[in-house]
DNA sequence: GCGTAGTACTACGTCCCGTAGAGGGAGGGA
DNA sequence: TCCCTCCCTCTACGGGACGTAGTACTACGC
């Protein structure tokens, strides 16, 4: 569901019925998807003639960070969670957290 | 559903039930529930007369840790995701990730 | 043998999701 | 003007997960 959108760049209305043509939906799946993805507060839409135009209401990157706060927000030690994720993430994943958090601090 | 287990501590059976007697549910629905989440792995039964001994499968912190790194899984930028979070979380979380990788780093 | 505790199996209502059809309004050509 | 087409809104249906629970089977103790 969200992977049809997700990679697509920025604003489409029913052109995402062509972009998707390979998954062979009825028009009205897609209207319907992306009209509920909207009530979800995922995409925003514009008006465009008679059409819609829609666009992610955030980044992928930012809705992930979401979704990995909402996971943190669903235990009672946030340090112990983190620890934990901090020693689950590859090397080099460590890595990037590691530049992230000093560029963080710089600030 | 995942709340009743989740804070308590190491193991039971329908002595589940009675810690969670405010609820007021029916034995077999606690029973229930404990079996659909060891069917999906989140605990762990073992045999202890003629009734079985729940216990969680991994500790809250490394499911939530797990929750985190599935939702990484979603991007295709792990990078990005991850910068992203960096800087979402607050200062404190922040310098408990810092230091939760800084003694990744000594090992 | 019988009651009780505890289990396994099955069920029902609800909600979300993927999918789609039926019907309504607006613009364009005959 | 009327009809056709496009795109939208509303409604629906099957499937799966979840919270809740009832019924049926089994084993232990008196």
């Amino acid at each position: 569901m969200d992977v049809l959108w997700a990679e697509r760049g920025p604003l489409t209305a029913r052109e995402v019925g062509r972009l998707i043509a390979d998954r062979d939906l009825a028009p009205t799946t897609v209207m319907t998807v992306l009209d509920r993805l909207t009530r979800k507060g995922f995409l925003t839409r514009v008006r465009d003639g008679r059409a819609w135009r829609y666009e992610p209401a955030a980044s992928r990157d930012a809705y992930i960070a979401e979704l990995m706060l909402e996971a943190l927000d669903m235990t009672g030690d946030r340090s112990a969670a983190l620890t934990r994720f901090a020693q689950a993430v590859s090397g080099t994943e460590a890595e990037v957290l590691r530049k992230a958090l000093t560029e963080l601090e710089e600030e």
